[in-house]
DNA sequence: ACCTGAACACCGTTCAAGT
DNA sequence: ACCTGAACACCGTTCAAGT
């Protein structure tokens, strides 16, 4: 039977959430898929193009929100942060393909924080920027929980500081201080910061 | 002559700045040290900490600074970007050896953000994570510049939109949205935020 | 103590040739 | 159109054996 896409992004997925993104390479995969390696070149241009296809998939959960501009933030970040731990190096799979532009769903999530922050009163030149420094945050702090989660699972007995405790409450806190400087920066005068 | 840890990171550094990150590799830095791949492991136990210590050899203009916080958090990130760019690819490595715990330097420099914070007002449990957002965001601001101004020497012609122009500016603007949110954080009351 | 030589177990990518 | 087979040019790491 035929090899589709759909079939590559699946296994690759599943190689992922199984044994981590140290062990899903080009030639494994074809393996597991019954193939040879060069049949994967046929479907995706390069190993980075075929990451980007899962980062997306891996984000396919997120879905558009609604409300005030710092509830969408709060609730996007939430989603994307949720997706990142739902997959086994999830979090640094995701910012590779953010970083070499090749998730358009990480773009799409970039569109609706910077719209968020426009509706905040941020200017629309700097917008954007107010957008990647959230993604930038999200991305920094899941791949941290991440690793150290994943540590922990494996066995070793990793110190149980403050960072450990309640993650998600610390998140919201980390989020907080970016919508709070955002709020900040609006053009408009700050109405109800506290 | 024996070979010392210092030739060694000298090489690597040397490597890094004249082929980038991906030719870094340890049997390349062998041959060009004139020695066997395996005599690499007699100085480091892997590849991560031989990382880490070119990390640390970036890292090494950065200094002490003192003034107000906000003066000591945007002299910290300035002194932390300009090293970054000094290198080829030196964002993206600094990021990996942050991650992986293997610079000592951006513990230092976590150290020095988290007791700017604390002085801000920023209750002690959570300070290192605003120390932690500021740097998400200095490495993934730098990461970006320097990926488009890399692909730019390379002839590439990159659009030209608002990204490109005046990153020094931007990055200001970036690390002012994060200190007027440590700001509005503090458990003082907000005296002067804007 | 420090290093070599050689091996082990892999990589990503290309491309003529097949069906 | 889609895939195989085989090659090209590499990797990181280990470890007995040498000096």
């Amino acid at each position: 039977m035929q090899l589709h896409k759909r079939d590559v992004v699946d296994m690759a997925t599943s190689l992922l959430d199984n044994y981590g993104i140290a062990d899903l390479s080009m030639r494994r995969l074809a393996r597991e898929l019954n193939v040879s390696p060069g049949a994967l070149y046929w479907h995706f241009a390069n190993k980075q193009q075929l990451l980007g296809a899962v980062a997306d998939r891996i984000l396919q959960p997120l879905g558009e929100v609604d409300g005030e501009w710092r509830m969408r933030v709060s609730a996007t970040c939430a989603q994307l942060r949720d997706a990142l731990l739902s997959h086994t190096d999830g979090a640094e799979l995701v910012s590779a393909s953010f970083a070499a532009g090749q998730s358009e769903s990480m773009t799409a999530v970039l569109d609706r924080l910077a719209s968020a922050a426009r509706e905040a009163g941020v200017a629309s030149g700097h917008a954007e920027l107010a957008a990647r420094t959230v993604i930038y945050y999200v991305l920094g702090f899941t791949a941290d929980e991440q690793s150290r989660l994943q540590w922990d699972a494996a066995g070793a007995d990793v110190e149980h500081t403050v960072w450990t405790e309640d993650p998600s409450a610390r998140f919201t806190f980390g989020l907080r201080l970016l919508t709070d400087g955002i709020a900040t920066h609006s053009d408009e005068p700050v109405t109800s910061v506290l």
